[in-house]
DNA sequence: CGATAATATGCAATCATTTGCATAGCAAGC
DNA sequence: GCTTGCTATGCAAATGATTGCATATTATCG
C-alpha cells in the first residue's frame, strides 16, 4: 500500500486536487514513486472513503472545478506510522539493461541508440533536479528537519541518475 | 511483457528449470528484474504453450524431478525482435525515499537505521557484483559482442549500486 | 526416528498497475 | 465556427505481481 503513502506523503504541506498531484508525481516525488493518473484518482477516492483525506470542491473560472483532498488528522497519524513500517525495496526494473544481455552485432546500433535516449532523458532531469537543489536547497544545513529528508532523498535522486 | 523476454533472456546460454531461474533472479539479471517464484513458473508455462520455450523432464537421484525449460528458434527470434521494441522506463520506486519526505525529530534515528540497512545489503550486493566483475569480466575488450552486453550491464548496474 | 532444510512445483485470491476509452469546460488561434 | 490543447475526472477490462497456502522428495543431523 505504498501508493497511498506516497500521496499522502504528497499532501503534507498541501493540499492538492487529484490532477495536480498526477503532475507533481511527474517531477518531485514522482522521481521515487510514479503513478498515473487512474491509480491517483482511485486511490484518493479509497483514501477520503477511510477517512486519511478530507475532500471538497473547488470552483474554478476558466476551467473546470476541481476536487481537492487534504490530510485528515488520522490520516498523518496513519503516515506517521508507515514509516515506522518494514521498506521492501522493490527492485529496479529495467529493461534496457535486460536488452543489453541480448547484444549481439545486429542490434548494437539500436541498443546504442537506446542507451543514448536514456542518458539524455537523465541529463534533462538531472538538470531540472540540480535547478531544484540550488534553488531551494542552497544551504541544507538551516532547514528544517523535513526539508532535510526532502533535500536526502533530492541529492539520492541525483546520484543514482548520476 | 517484460517478464517473458527476461526469463528467454537467462535461457540464452543455459537451459533452466523453474527453480535454478528463481534462483538466478536473486543474482545476476535479478538486479535488473526480479521476480517470485509463482510468477517464473507461471510464466514459464505459458511460454512454453506459446512455443517459445520447450519443456522435458529431468529425473534426479537425490532430489525431486525438476522440469528444464530451452529456448526454442520461435523463441529466438521473438526475444531479438523484442530488443527492437520501444523500452518503457519503469519507474524506479523506492519506499525508503518516500519515507525521508516524512523525516522529522521523532522517526529520524528510525529512518537513519532504514538508510543504514539498505547501505550494508548494497554493499553486500556490490561486493558480490565486483567479484564476479574480476572473475568474468577482466578483460572486457576480449569478451565476444554478448557478453561485452552483459559487462555493460553489470558495470551499470554497481555504479547504480554505488 | 523425528526435525529441519534444501529442492521442486503449483493453486487461488487478492492487490497493484496499465491500457483503452469516455466525458466535459473553456481558451486561443486560425 | 473549427481545431487544438490544457484542465479535470472517471469507468471497465486486462495484465502484472504478491501473498498465503499446499504438496512432495530426499539429505542431514541429532
Amino acid at each position: 500500500m505504498a501508493l497511498a503513502h506516497a500521496i499522502m506523503t504528497a499532501l503534507i504541506e498541501d493540499d492538492l486536487s487529484g490532477y495536480e498531484l498526477a503532475r507533481d508525481f511527474e517531477t518531485s516525488l514522482g522521481f521515487f514513486w510514479q503513478a498515473s493518473h487512474q491509480q491517483i484518482y482511485q486511490e484518493l477516492r479509497k483514501l477520503a472513503e477511510r477517512g486519511w483525506l478530507n475532500k471538497r470542491e473547488v470552483n474554478q473560472r476558466g476551467k473546470p472545478n476541481k476536487i481537492v483532498y487534504g490530510l485528515t488528522q488520522p490520516g498523518r497519524e496513519a503516515l506517521a506510522r508507515w514509516v515506522y513500517s518494514s521498506t521492501r525495496s522493490r527492485p529496479a526494473k529495467d529493461e534496457l539493461l535486460v536488452k543489453l544481455y541480448n547484444l549481439d552485432a545486429d542490434n548494437a546500433a539500436h541498443i546504442a541508440g537506446e542507451v543514448t535516449a536514456r542518458r539524455e532523458e537523465m541529463m534533462r532531469r538531472l538538470y531540472l533536479y540540480e535547478k531544484i537543489r540550488r534553488r531551494h536547497y542552497g544551504s541544507p544545513q538551516t532547514l528544517p528537519t523535513r526539508r532535510k529528508g526532502v533535500y536526502l532523498a533530492l541529492v539520492a535522486g541525483i546520484r543514482q541518475g548520476e
